[in-house]
DNA sequence: ACAAAAGTGTTTGGAATACACCCATGC
DNA sequence: GCATGGGTGTATTCCAAACACTTTTGT
Protein backbone atom coordinates (compact mmCIF):
# COMPACT_ATOMS: atom_id res chain seq x y z
CA UNK A 1 0.00 0.00 0.00
CA UNK A 2 1.21 3.19 -1.43
CA UNK A 3 2.08 6.50 1.15
CA UNK A 4 -0.55 9.19 0.82
CA UNK A 5 -1.18 12.86 2.08
CA UNK A 6 -4.12 13.33 4.88
CA UNK A 7 -5.33 16.76 5.70
CA UNK A 8 -8.41 17.84 7.74
CA UNK A 9 -9.77 19.80 4.71
CA UNK A 10 -10.05 18.73 0.64
CA UNK A 11 -7.09 20.76 -1.00
CA UNK A 12 -6.42 21.65 -5.25
CA UNK A 13 -3.76 20.34 -6.71
CA UNK A 14 -1.27 23.13 -7.44
CA UNK A 15 0.36 23.47 -10.90
CA UNK A 16 2.27 25.77 -13.05
CA UNK A 17 2.33 26.96 -16.80
CA UNK A 18 5.05 28.38 -19.02
CA UNK A 19 3.99 29.96 -21.73
CA UNK A 20 7.48 30.98 -23.45
CA UNK A 21 7.70 33.32 -26.67
CA UNK A 22 10.82 32.57 -28.93
CA UNK A 23 11.81 35.45 -31.39
CA UNK A 24 14.25 33.73 -34.12
CA UNK A 25 14.68 37.38 -35.88
CA UNK A 26 11.65 36.25 -38.41
CA UNK A 27 8.68 34.86 -36.21
CA UNK A 28 7.25 35.05 -32.97
CA UNK A 29 6.57 31.82 -31.80
CA UNK A 30 5.57 29.99 -28.61
CA UNK A 31 6.78 26.46 -27.09
CA UNK A 32 4.24 23.97 -26.94
CA UNK A 33 4.56 20.15 -25.93
CA UNK A 34 2.74 17.04 -27.11
CA UNK A 35 0.83 15.55 -24.16
CA UNK A 36 2.35 12.12 -23.39
CA UNK A 37 -0.31 10.76 -21.05
CA UNK A 38 -4.27 11.52 -20.42
CA UNK A 39 -5.81 13.55 -20.28
CA UNK A 40 -5.79 15.24 -23.81
CA UNK A 41 -2.74 12.69 -24.47
CA UNK A 42 -1.66 13.51 -28.12
CA UNK A 43 -2.26 17.18 -28.01
CA UNK A 44 -0.48 20.14 -27.56
CA UNK A 45 0.04 22.23 -23.96
CA UNK A 46 2.04 24.81 -22.63
CA UNK A 47 4.77 23.33 -20.46
CA UNK A 48 4.31 22.90 -16.87
CA UNK A 49 3.34 20.59 -14.12
CA UNK A 50 2.68 20.01 -10.03
CA UNK A 51 4.33 22.60 -7.64
CA UNK A 52 6.64 20.32 -4.97
CA UNK A 53 6.72 21.41 -1.59
CA UNK A 54 9.83 22.96 -1.02
CA UNK A 55 9.70 24.94 -4.05
CA UNK A 56 7.67 28.76 -5.57
CA UNK A 57 5.50 28.39 -7.85
CA UNK A 58 8.02 30.76 -9.92
CA UNK A 59 10.67 27.34 -9.30
CA UNK A 60 8.36 24.38 -9.90
CA UNK A 61 7.68 26.32 -13.04
CA UNK A 62 11.23 26.59 -14.26
CA UNK A 63 11.80 23.48 -12.84
CA UNK A 64 9.10 21.54 -15.46
CA UNK A 65 10.22 24.04 -18.20
CA UNK A 66 13.73 22.50 -17.94
CA UNK A 67 12.39 19.01 -17.62
CA UNK A 68 10.47 19.21 -20.25
CA UNK A 69 11.70 21.45 -23.21
CA UNK A 70 15.64 21.94 -22.02
CA UNK A 71 15.16 25.11 -20.97
CA UNK A 72 17.36 26.93 -18.54
CA UNK A 73 18.17 30.24 -17.52
CA UNK A 74 14.66 31.88 -18.72
CA UNK A 75 13.29 35.15 -16.37
CA UNK A 76 9.77 34.17 -16.13
CA UNK A 77 7.28 36.50 -15.16
CA UNK A 78 3.80 35.76 -13.49
CA UNK A 79 0.97 36.24 -15.68
CA UNK A 80 -2.16 35.02 -13.96
CA UNK A 81 -3.61 32.23 -11.67
CA UNK A 82 -6.09 30.43 -13.14
CA UNK A 83 -8.58 28.46 -10.60
CA UNK A 84 -12.04 27.89 -12.85
CA UNK A 85 -13.61 24.82 -11.20
CA UNK A 86 -13.12 22.93 -14.05
CA UNK A 87 -10.68 23.74 -15.34
CA UNK A 88 -9.03 20.16 -15.21
CA UNK A 89 -10.62 16.70 -15.73
CA UNK A 90 -8.88 15.11 -13.34
CA UNK A 91 -10.02 17.03 -10.57
CA UNK A 92 -9.92 20.34 -8.46
CA UNK A 93 -6.61 22.17 -10.64
CA UNK A 94 -5.31 25.38 -9.93
CA UNK A 95 -2.76 26.73 -12.33
CA UNK A 96 -0.13 29.61 -11.80
CA UNK A 97 1.30 31.00 -15.18
CA UNK A 98 4.19 32.23 -16.38
CA UNK A 99 5.26 33.65 -19.60
CA UNK A 100 8.45 34.93 -20.78
CA UNK A 101 10.38 35.92 -23.75
CA UNK A 102 13.02 34.24 -24.99
CA UNK A 103 15.80 34.45 -27.98
CA UNK A 104 15.65 31.34 -30.13
CA UNK A 105 19.62 32.18 -30.69
CA UNK A 106 20.51 31.30 -27.16
CA UNK A 107 18.07 29.48 -25.72
CA UNK A 108 18.45 27.20 -29.14
CA UNK A 109 16.58 23.81 -29.54
CA UNK A 110 14.81 21.73 -27.27
CA UNK A 111 14.89 18.15 -26.11
CA UNK A 112 13.41 17.49 -22.73
CA UNK A 113 13.76 14.24 -20.59
CA UNK A 114 10.56 13.19 -19.67
CA UNK A 115 9.08 11.65 -23.27
CA UNK A 116 6.96 14.80 -24.32
CA UNK A 117 7.77 16.55 -27.13
CA UNK A 118 8.42 20.23 -27.62
CA UNK A 119 7.80 22.17 -30.47
CA UNK A 120 7.81 26.26 -31.38
CA UNK A 121 4.78 26.94 -32.94
CA UNK A 122 4.46 30.59 -34.41
CA UNK A 123 1.85 32.58 -32.41
CA UNK A 124 0.26 33.01 -36.17
CA UNK A 125 -0.68 28.94 -36.49
CA UNK A 126 -1.36 27.45 -33.05
CA UNK A 127 -2.97 23.97 -32.43
CA UNK A 128 -5.65 23.52 -30.81
CA UNK A 129 -4.56 23.14 -27.00
CA UNK A 130 -5.46 20.87 -23.75
CA UNK A 131 -7.35 22.46 -20.97
CA UNK A 132 -8.06 26.04 -20.82
CA UNK A 133 -4.58 26.86 -22.61
CA UNK A 134 -6.26 28.58 -25.52
CA UNK A 135 -7.42 31.47 -22.83
CA UNK A 136 -4.37 31.12 -21.12
CA UNK A 137 -2.10 31.59 -24.43
CA UNK A 138 -4.54 35.03 -25.14
CA UNK A 139 -4.36 36.58 -22.05
CA UNK A 140 -0.22 36.36 -22.31
CA UNK A 141 -0.40 37.69 -25.77
CA UNK A 142 -2.43 40.57 -24.42
CA UNK A 143 0.15 40.81 -21.70
CA UNK A 144 3.14 40.42 -23.57
CA UNK A 145 1.39 43.39 -25.73
CA UNK A 146 0.76 45.83 -23.00
CA UNK A 147 4.08 45.14 -21.58
CA UNK A 148 6.86 45.96 -24.26
CA UNK A 149 5.15 49.29 -24.75
CA UNK A 150 6.21 50.55 -21.33
CA UNK A 151 9.31 48.19 -20.45
CA UNK A 152 11.96 47.39 -22.55
CA UNK A 153 11.13 43.48 -22.60
CA UNK A 154 12.99 43.54 -25.90
CA UNK A 155 16.31 44.56 -25.15
CA UNK A 156 16.59 41.99 -22.34
CA UNK A 157 15.54 39.03 -24.52
CA UNK A 158 17.70 39.63 -27.78
CA UNK A 159 20.71 38.51 -28.30
CA UNK A 160 23.75 39.64 -26.73
CA UNK A 161 23.99 41.48 -29.76
CA UNK A 162 21.89 42.56 -32.49
CA UNK A 163 20.90 45.34 -35.19
CA UNK A 164 17.98 48.36 -34.82
CA UNK A 165 16.61 46.45 -37.43
CA UNK A 166 16.33 43.11 -35.49
CA UNK A 167 14.80 45.13 -32.48
CA UNK A 168 12.15 46.86 -34.54
CA UNK A 169 11.27 43.60 -35.87
CA UNK A 170 10.47 41.84 -32.38
CA UNK A 171 8.75 45.19 -31.62
CA UNK A 172 6.70 45.26 -35.11
CA UNK A 173 5.89 40.73 -34.81
CA UNK A 174 4.49 41.99 -30.85
CA UNK A 175 2.82 44.72 -31.67
CA UNK A 176 1.33 43.07 -34.81
CA UNK A 177 1.81 46.76 -36.14
CA UNK A 178 4.47 47.91 -38.81
CA UNK A 179 6.33 51.45 -37.30
CA UNK A 180 8.69 53.88 -38.98
CA UNK A 181 12.11 53.29 -38.57
CA UNK A 182 13.43 56.42 -38.09
CA UNK A 183 10.86 57.33 -35.61
CA UNK A 184 11.25 54.13 -33.85
CA UNK A 185 15.16 54.68 -33.85
CA UNK A 186 14.74 58.39 -32.33
CA UNK A 187 12.94 56.75 -29.73
CA UNK A 188 14.92 54.02 -28.64
CA UNK A 189 18.00 56.04 -28.75
CA UNK A 190 16.86 58.25 -26.88
CA UNK A 191 16.39 56.17 -24.14
CA UNK A 192 19.90 55.68 -23.81
CA UNK A 193 20.00 51.93 -23.03
CA UNK A 194 21.75 50.84 -25.67
CA UNK A 195 25.62 50.76 -26.49
CA UNK A 196 26.48 50.91 -30.22
CA UNK A 197 29.42 48.20 -30.93
CA UNK A 198 32.69 48.59 -33.17
CA UNK A 199 30.66 45.56 -34.77
CA UNK A 200 29.01 45.39 -37.88
CA UNK A 201 27.27 42.85 -39.68
CA UNK A 202 29.29 40.76 -41.83
CA UNK A 203 28.20 38.96 -45.62
CA UNK A 204 25.04 40.58 -45.87
CA UNK A 205 24.14 41.58 -49.78
CA UNK A 206 23.56 45.14 -48.07
CA UNK A 207 25.16 47.55 -46.00
CA UNK A 208 26.54 46.20 -42.94
CA UNK A 209 24.28 47.12 -40.10
CA UNK A 210 25.81 48.54 -36.73
CA UNK A 211 25.22 45.81 -33.62
CA UNK A 212 24.13 47.38 -30.25
CA UNK A 213 24.02 45.93 -26.79
CA UNK A 214 21.61 46.51 -23.83
CA UNK A 215 23.00 48.56 -21.08
CA UNK A 216 22.02 46.13 -18.57
CA UNK A 217 23.50 48.08 -15.73
CA UNK A 218 22.10 51.82 -16.73
CA UNK A 219 18.52 49.38 -17.00
CA UNK A 220 18.65 48.53 -13.34
CA UNK A 221 19.54 51.88 -12.42
CA UNK A 222 16.68 53.17 -13.64
CA UNK A 223 14.16 50.33 -12.71
CA UNK A 224 15.11 51.03 -9.31
CA UNK A 225 14.00 54.83 -9.26
CA UNK A 226 10.83 53.63 -10.28
CA UNK A 227 11.37 55.05 -13.78
CA UNK A 228 9.25 54.21 -16.81
CA UNK A 229 10.34 53.75 -20.38
CA UNK A 230 7.72 54.47 -23.13
CA UNK A 231 7.84 52.87 -26.08
CA UNK B 1 -12.47 10.09 14.34
CA UNK B 2 -12.98 13.20 11.90
CA UNK B 3 -12.56 12.75 8.25
CA UNK B 4 -9.56 13.39 6.52
CA UNK B 5 -8.39 13.96 2.81
CA UNK B 6 -6.19 11.78 1.28
CA UNK B 7 -3.90 12.52 -1.72
CA UNK B 8 -1.03 10.27 -3.16
CA UNK B 9 1.23 13.66 -3.76
CA UNK B 10 1.20 16.53 -1.10
CA UNK B 11 -0.24 19.52 -1.84
CA UNK B 12 -0.13 23.00 -0.54
CA UNK B 13 -3.48 24.93 1.36
CA UNK B 14 -4.66 27.64 -0.83
CA UNK B 15 -6.19 31.07 0.66
CA UNK B 16 -6.77 33.65 -0.93
CA UNK B 17 -6.15 37.52 0.27
CA UNK B 18 -8.08 41.13 -0.33
CA UNK B 19 -6.07 44.17 -0.10
CA UNK B 20 -9.42 46.70 -0.38
CA UNK B 21 -8.51 50.21 -0.44
CA UNK B 22 -11.20 52.69 0.54
CA UNK B 23 -11.81 56.52 -0.22
CA UNK B 24 -13.72 58.83 1.70
CA UNK B 25 -12.74 61.83 -0.04
CA UNK B 26 -10.23 62.52 2.68
CA UNK B 27 -7.93 59.65 2.79
CA UNK B 28 -6.80 56.83 1.15
CA UNK B 29 -7.19 53.45 3.45
CA UNK B 30 -6.74 49.71 3.50
CA UNK B 31 -9.60 47.12 5.41
CA UNK B 32 -7.63 45.44 8.42
CA UNK B 33 -8.92 42.84 9.97
CA UNK B 34 -7.48 41.79 13.71
CA UNK B 35 -6.76 38.40 13.75
CA UNK B 36 -8.55 35.96 16.24
CA UNK B 37 -7.03 32.84 16.05
CA UNK B 38 -3.04 32.16 16.18
CA UNK B 39 -1.01 32.11 13.99
CA UNK B 40 -0.24 35.89 14.99
CA UNK B 41 -3.35 36.11 17.39
CA UNK B 42 -4.23 39.83 17.72
CA UNK B 43 -2.29 40.97 15.58
CA UNK B 44 -3.68 42.56 12.08
CA UNK B 45 -3.98 41.24 8.34
CA UNK B 46 -5.88 41.35 5.07
CA UNK B 47 -8.92 39.73 4.89
CA UNK B 48 -8.77 36.45 3.25
CA UNK B 49 -9.36 32.17 3.48
CA UNK B 50 -9.31 28.60 2.41
CA UNK B 51 -10.16 28.46 -1.35
CA UNK B 52 -13.16 25.64 -1.15
CA UNK B 53 -13.40 22.86 -3.77
CA UNK B 54 -16.08 24.55 -5.70
CA UNK B 55 -15.58 27.47 -5.89
CA UNK B 56 -12.77 29.62 -7.77
CA UNK B 57 -10.00 32.34 -5.76
CA UNK B 58 -12.15 34.86 -6.83
CA UNK B 59 -14.89 33.47 -5.66
CA UNK B 60 -13.19 32.52 -2.61
CA UNK B 61 -11.98 36.01 -2.05
CA UNK B 62 -15.14 37.27 -2.36
CA UNK B 63 -16.70 35.07 0.14
CA UNK B 64 -14.30 35.38 2.93
CA UNK B 65 -14.29 39.10 2.87
CA UNK B 66 -17.96 39.32 2.89
CA UNK B 67 -18.05 36.85 6.23
CA UNK B 68 -15.05 38.82 7.48
CA UNK B 69 -15.93 42.51 7.05
CA UNK B 70 -19.60 42.65 5.44
CA UNK B 71 -18.44 43.87 1.98
CA UNK B 72 -20.69 42.55 -0.58
CA UNK B 73 -20.63 43.74 -4.07
CA UNK B 74 -16.94 44.62 -4.51
CA UNK B 75 -14.93 44.04 -7.98
CA UNK B 76 -12.02 42.63 -7.01
CA UNK B 77 -9.11 41.93 -9.34
CA UNK B 78 -6.04 39.73 -9.48
CA UNK B 79 -2.67 41.34 -7.75
CA UNK B 80 -0.70 38.12 -7.63
CA UNK B 81 -0.10 34.61 -6.03
CA UNK B 82 2.34 34.48 -3.39
CA UNK B 83 3.95 31.15 -2.67
CA UNK B 84 7.27 31.60 -0.40
CA UNK B 85 7.69 28.18 0.88
CA UNK B 86 8.11 29.62 4.74
CA UNK B 87 5.55 32.24 4.36
CA UNK B 88 2.99 30.56 6.92
CA UNK B 89 4.08 28.78 10.28
CA UNK B 90 1.42 26.85 9.80
CA UNK B 91 3.20 25.60 6.18
CA UNK B 92 2.62 25.39 2.92
CA UNK B 93 0.27 27.75 2.21
CA UNK B 94 0.13 29.56 -1.10
CA UNK B 95 -2.14 32.90 -1.36
CA UNK B 96 -4.10 34.33 -4.46
CA UNK B 97 -3.93 37.75 -3.38
CA UNK B 98 -6.85 40.06 -5.44
CA UNK B 99 -7.19 44.05 -4.68
CA UNK B 100 -10.30 46.57 -5.30
CA UNK B 101 -10.67 49.85 -4.86
CA UNK B 102 -14.06 51.05 -3.53
CA UNK B 103 -15.82 54.12 -1.92
CA UNK B 104 -16.29 54.65 1.99
CA UNK B 105 -19.74 55.88 0.90
CA UNK B 106 -21.64 53.03 -0.37
CA UNK B 107 -19.34 50.56 1.00
CA UNK B 108 -19.85 51.18 4.54
CA UNK B 109 -19.18 50.25 7.74
CA UNK B 110 -17.92 46.51 8.57
CA UNK B 111 -19.16 44.25 10.53
CA UNK B 112 -18.24 40.83 9.89
CA UNK B 113 -19.70 37.11 11.20
CA UNK B 114 -16.47 36.16 12.44
CA UNK B 115 -15.24 37.26 15.45
CA UNK B 116 -12.79 39.45 13.91
CA UNK B 117 -12.43 42.79 13.89
CA UNK B 118 -12.31 44.81 10.60
CA UNK B 119 -10.79 48.61 10.37
CA UNK B 120 -10.22 50.93 8.15
CA UNK B 121 -6.84 52.38 8.43
CA UNK B 122 -5.45 55.53 6.70
CA UNK B 123 -2.42 53.47 4.04
CA UNK B 124 0.00 55.86 5.88
CA UNK B 125 -0.19 54.74 9.20
CA UNK B 126 -0.41 51.24 8.60
CA UNK B 127 0.27 48.55 11.67
CA UNK B 128 2.44 45.67 11.25
CA UNK B 129 1.23 42.97 9.74
CA UNK B 130 0.71 39.05 9.89
CA UNK B 131 2.46 37.04 7.53
CA UNK B 132 4.14 38.26 4.19
CA UNK B 133 1.30 41.35 4.36
CA UNK B 134 3.58 43.62 4.82
CA UNK B 135 4.98 42.59 1.07
CA UNK B 136 1.68 41.82 -0.25
CA UNK B 137 0.60 45.64 0.40
CA UNK B 138 3.32 47.17 -0.98
CA UNK B 139 2.88 45.10 -4.11
CA UNK B 140 -0.87 46.48 -4.18
CA UNK B 141 0.04 49.67 -3.95
CA UNK B 142 2.55 49.94 -6.58
CA UNK B 143 -0.04 47.92 -8.79
CA UNK B 144 -2.72 50.56 -7.76
CA UNK B 145 -0.64 53.64 -8.80
CA UNK B 146 0.19 51.71 -12.32
CA UNK B 147 -3.28 50.85 -12.72
CA UNK B 148 -5.32 54.62 -12.12
CA UNK B 149 -2.79 56.10 -14.70
CA UNK B 150 -4.49 54.58 -17.46
CA UNK B 151 -7.46 52.82 -16.59
CA UNK B 152 -10.41 55.04 -15.46
CA UNK B 153 -10.81 52.73 -11.67
CA UNK B 154 -11.55 55.93 -10.17
CA UNK B 155 -14.76 56.68 -11.96
CA UNK B 156 -16.24 53.11 -11.57
CA UNK B 157 -15.29 53.15 -7.76
CA UNK B 158 -16.56 56.72 -6.79
CA UNK B 159 -19.71 57.52 -5.98
CA UNK B 160 -23.00 57.65 -8.10
CA UNK B 161 -22.11 61.42 -7.96
CA UNK B 162 -19.06 63.46 -7.60
CA UNK B 163 -17.47 66.22 -7.96
CA UNK B 164 -14.17 67.01 -10.32
CA UNK B 165 -12.52 67.81 -7.10
CA UNK B 166 -13.43 64.69 -5.32
CA UNK B 167 -11.88 63.13 -8.74
CA UNK B 168 -9.07 64.95 -8.44
CA UNK B 169 -8.36 64.27 -5.00
CA UNK B 170 -8.24 60.57 -5.47
CA UNK B 171 -5.96 60.68 -8.40
CA UNK B 172 -3.41 63.38 -6.04
CA UNK B 173 -4.33 60.33 -2.97
CA UNK B 174 -3.49 57.69 -5.09
CA UNK B 175 -0.74 58.54 -6.76
CA UNK B 176 1.07 60.43 -3.87
CA UNK B 177 1.38 63.75 -5.87
CA UNK B 178 -0.76 67.05 -6.39
CA UNK B 179 -2.22 67.63 -10.04
CA UNK B 180 -2.83 70.91 -11.58
CA UNK B 181 -6.33 71.42 -11.16
CA UNK B 182 -7.06 72.99 -14.70
CA UNK B 183 -4.97 70.73 -16.64
CA UNK B 184 -6.75 67.67 -14.52
CA UNK B 185 -10.28 68.88 -15.57
CA UNK B 186 -9.31 69.27 -19.05
CA UNK B 187 -7.83 66.00 -19.42
CA UNK B 188 -10.79 63.90 -17.91
CA UNK B 189 -13.37 65.69 -19.73
CA UNK B 190 -11.46 65.65 -22.92
CA UNK B 191 -12.07 61.70 -22.33
CA UNK B 192 -15.40 62.03 -22.52
CA UNK B 193 -16.75 59.89 -20.13
CA UNK B 194 -18.20 61.73 -17.16
CA UNK B 195 -21.94 62.91 -17.60
CA UNK B 196 -22.61 66.07 -15.80
CA UNK B 197 -25.41 66.31 -13.43
CA UNK B 198 -28.30 69.24 -13.35
CA UNK B 199 -27.30 68.46 -9.74
CA UNK B 200 -25.03 70.81 -7.24
CA UNK B 201 -23.33 70.85 -3.69
CA UNK B 202 -25.73 72.05 -1.08
CA UNK B 203 -24.38 73.89 2.07
CA UNK B 204 -21.24 74.15 1.27
CA UNK B 205 -19.75 77.17 2.48
CA UNK B 206 -18.17 78.41 -1.05
CA UNK B 207 -19.38 78.38 -4.73
CA UNK B 208 -21.62 74.47 -4.95
CA UNK B 209 -19.73 72.39 -7.17
CA UNK B 210 -21.78 70.02 -10.26
CA UNK B 211 -22.15 66.97 -9.98
CA UNK B 212 -20.49 64.35 -12.65
CA UNK B 213 -21.45 60.71 -12.62
CA UNK B 214 -19.66 58.22 -15.14
CA UNK B 215 -20.48 57.18 -18.18
CA UNK B 216 -20.79 53.43 -17.93
CA UNK B 217 -21.97 52.76 -21.19
CA UNK B 218 -19.26 54.45 -23.23
CA UNK B 219 -16.39 53.07 -20.75
CA UNK B 220 -17.57 49.36 -22.09
CA UNK B 221 -17.97 50.23 -25.37
CA UNK B 222 -14.51 51.83 -25.47
CA UNK B 223 -13.11 48.83 -23.19
CA UNK B 224 -14.43 46.38 -25.43
CA UNK B 225 -12.78 47.79 -28.95
CA UNK B 226 -9.50 47.89 -26.82
CA UNK B 227 -9.07 51.53 -26.17
CA UNK B 228 -6.60 52.66 -23.59
CA UNK B 229 -7.24 55.50 -20.95
CA UNK B 230 -3.89 57.18 -20.33
CA UNK B 231 -4.59 60.01 -17.08
C1' DA C 1 24.76 48.27 -62.26
C1' DC C 2 21.41 46.76 -59.43
C1' DA C 3 19.14 44.82 -55.52
C1' DA C 4 18.55 45.14 -50.64
C1' DA C 5 18.55 46.85 -46.33
C1' DA C 6 20.99 50.63 -43.37
C1' DG C 7 21.00 54.98 -42.02
C1' DT C 8 19.59 59.84 -41.55
C1' DG C 9 16.32 65.31 -40.43
C1' DT C 10 12.74 68.24 -40.77
C1' DT C 11 8.13 69.69 -40.45
C1' DT C 12 3.65 69.65 -38.37
C1' DG C 13 -0.12 68.87 -35.13
C1' DG C 14 -1.49 67.69 -30.74
C1' DA C 15 -0.73 66.95 -25.98
C1' DA C 16 1.36 68.24 -21.57
C1' DT C 17 2.69 71.75 -18.67
C1' DA C 18 2.86 76.05 -16.30
C1' DC C 19 0.47 79.62 -14.59
C1' DA C 20 -3.54 83.55 -11.90
C1' DC C 21 -7.76 85.42 -11.34
C1' DC C 22 -12.91 85.80 -10.76
C1' DC C 23 -17.20 83.42 -8.93
C1' DA C 24 -20.68 81.71 -5.81
C1' DT C 25 -21.92 80.48 -1.26
C1' DG C 26 -22.37 80.29 3.98
C1' DC C 27 -21.18 82.43 7.90
C1' DG D 1 -17.33 91.33 3.84
C1' DC D 2 -14.50 87.57 4.09
C1' DA D 3 -13.08 82.89 3.89
C1' DT D 4 -13.49 78.81 1.15
C1' DG D 5 -13.16 76.02 -2.55
C1' DG D 6 -15.21 76.08 -7.70
C1' DG D 7 -14.40 77.19 -12.05
C1' DT D 8 -11.99 78.97 -16.26
C1' DG D 9 -7.98 80.18 -20.82
C1' DT D 10 -3.65 80.95 -22.90
C1' DA D 11 1.10 80.57 -24.08
C1' DT D 12 4.99 77.44 -24.34
C1' DT D 13 7.35 73.28 -24.61
C1' DC D 14 7.78 68.76 -25.79
C1' DC D 15 6.59 64.60 -28.04
C1' DA D 16 4.54 61.88 -31.87
C1' DA D 17 3.85 61.18 -36.49
C1' DA D 18 4.49 61.71 -41.24
C1' DC D 19 7.52 61.52 -44.78
C1' DA D 20 12.07 60.28 -48.98
C1' DC D 21 16.48 59.99 -50.18
C1' DT D 22 21.50 58.58 -49.84
C1' DT D 23 24.86 54.95 -48.40
C1' DT D 24 27.01 50.58 -48.32
C1' DT D 25 27.60 45.97 -49.57
C1' DG D 26 27.32 41.46 -52.33
C1' DT D 27 26.20 39.57 -56.50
Amino acid sequence: MSKTYSYKYPRPALTTDCIIFGFDEVELKVLLIERGIEPFKGQWAFPGGFVQMDETTEEGAKRELFEETGLKNVFIEQLFTFSDVNRDPRGRVISVAYYSLVNLRNHVAVAGDDAAKAKWFSVKDIPSLAFDHEKIFRMAMYRLKGKIRYQPIGFELLPEKFTLSDLQHLYELVLETTLDKRNFRKKILKMDLLIELDEKQENVAHKAAIFYKFNKIKYEELSKKGYNFEI
